[in-house]
DNA sequence: GCGACAG
DNA sequence: ATCTTGTCGC
């Protein structure tokens, strides 16, 4: 491990250039990384991070917001181009956003003590989703805030509609992560742990900076990217 | 073999 | 993800 001028924490580790079967047993072994308990004392710093994909091109770009927490003000706010160079696989997602999201990472200065991503954590397949993975390499808390299932089920009947009511998503036989009412009268967002965090705290965090459906840290990242001009 | 399937 | 306006509902 080391850290590069700006300060955030990048674990030296493997290639993203791998085929299907690499990928999955690349993920089967860093999976064994995962810590799904708080890594964190005090939270004064969250981030968001989305990814976005230009239209008829290879283009790809991410953003990383980071905010002060809780007066959830914007201190830092980077993004930056890339290529896609890996398909869209349910369940390796990872292997097609994590190269720019790690690229965009590097050029922040203020450490957050916990990320918010746009896609699945532990509520995965092999319980490795984006935010664990990114989590894992960057060495930092993470919360997977997805918009829909990739796996398990829930119970829809005990969700109820007030924001805050919730129901677990059950794999097999482990709770992977809540069916979440971030909004009252509103779908659900599938929320599971990154890494350096428990379920429970990951639920408390997302309702703590919701004020609509999509938990603001991520909101407002998805909204910087869809201004910045791709011509 | 069939269906499901983050962004 | 992306192509897209209005429209229904709280």
């Amino acid at each position: 491990m080391w850290r590069n001028n700006t300060m955030v924490a990048i674990k030296k580790h493997h290639q993203w250039d791998l085929n299907y079967r690499e990928a999955v047993k690349l993920q089967k072994k860093l999976s064994g990384s995962v810590i799904l308990s708080d890594g964190f004392s005090r939270v004064k710093k969250i981030a968001g991070v989305d990814v976005r994909y230009v239209k008829n091109s290879d283009k790809i770009l991410c953003a990383v917001l980071v905010f002060s927490y809780p007066s959830l003000e914007i201190i830092e706010e980077k993004y930056v181009f890339s290529k896609v160079t890996f398909p869209y696989i349910p369940g390796l997602l990872s292997f097609r956003e994590g190269p720019v999201v790690e690229k965009c990472f590097a050029k922040i200065n203020n450490i957050p003590d916990l990320v918010f991503f746009d896609g699945h954590g532990y509520s995965h397949p092999r319980r490795f989703g984006l935010a664990s993975h990114m989590g894992v390499i960057l060495d930092i808390a993470s919360i997977g805030c997805a918009r829909s299932l990739l796996c398990g089920n829930y119970d829809k009947s005990s969700l109820h509609e007030e924001k805050g009511s919730y129901s677990y998503i059950i794999d097999g036989n482990e709770i992977i992560g809540v069916a979440l009412r971030t909004r009252g009268n509103t779908k659900p967002v599938f929320v599971s742990a990154g890494n350096k965090i428990s379920l429970e705290s990951a639920v408390k965090y997302t309702l703590l900076v919701s004020k609509y459906r999509i938990p603001e840290p991520v909101k407002l990242a998805h909204n910087f990217l869809k201004n910045i001009n791709v011509v």
